[in-house]
DNA sequence: AGCACA
């Protein structure tokens, strides 16, 4: 099995993540970059000696996770490939929310270690605040979000495909509302297809962090936007 | 390479 035999898990197991990146930084990219293949429940990244260069990100479905394990293997993220796999344990957050956390036990492991160690590992300086995990402010995407077994979600892009606009919508509307995010550079609209638009940034990340914050912003009470990876 | 959440 390509996961490595480990079995499907609703949070993926990132590794090989560039170690040089701010720990919020890195945690608000997961967020942005993951949340095309559904509801992330969290992002957990810290940057002790042993944990550096990993992250895990919780999706609220199992659907979610295979999609991003699938799909994002290998992706160029801050210059290096990612290596996905699914976590091997159940993310607290997850057996919070099932009402199955217990309380304890869980840090055994990591206890025994330092014990071994005679006491040298401190860590808490990064006090874990899951604001990556925030909501978008109410607004609910059109999308895939939320029913994400349904289909397969296209792989990342550096051009977005904009849906449900109002048909008078101008590209200099949308340059409004889209250079606001790093790495803009243009927007694209096709007279004979009102409705949809291209907007183009300069790298996959980039493009994600603006789908994320601009899904399902209403231009009109009546149209909320739909934002999804261009096809390639 | 390395599987945590306080």
């Amino acid at each position: 099995m390509l996961s490595g035999d480990i079995p499907p898990n609703q949070t993926i197991y990132i590794k090989n993540l560039n170690e040089k990146i701010k720990k919020e930084e890195l945690k608000r990219s997961l967020y942005c970059l993951f949340s095309q293949y559904g509801r992330i429940l969290d992002v957990v990244a810290l940057k002790t000696p042993r944990l550096r260069g990993q992250a895990w990100v919780a999706f609220l479905e199992v659907a979610s996770a295979s999609n991003a394990v699938r799909q994002m293997q290998n992706f160029p993220f801050y210059d290096k490939p990612m290596r996905i796999q699914y976590a091997k344990t159940k993310s607290d957050c997850i057996a919070e929310a099932e009402g199955t956390l217990a309380p304890k036990e869980k840090k055994r492991k990591q206890e025994d270690k330092a014990e071994r160690k005679r006491r040298g590992d401190e860590g808490q300086q990064y006090a874990t605040e899951n604001g990556a995990a925030a909501e978008n402010g109410g607004r609910t995407a059109l999308s895939r979000h939320g029913n994400s077994n349904a289909q397969e979600a296209a792989a990342p892009n550096n051009i977005l495909f904009i849906e449900n606009l109002p048909h008078e919508t101008t590209s200099d509307m949308l340059e409004l509302l889209f250079k606001q995010f790093a790495g803009f550079r243009e927007v694209r609209m096709i007279d004979a297809k009102p409705g949809i638009a291209f907007v183009e940034y300069e790298d996959d990340i980039q493009s994600s962090v603006a789908m994320q914050a601009l899904q399902g912003f209403k231009v009109t009470p009546q149209n909320a936007i739909a934002i999804t990876f261009a096809k390639k």
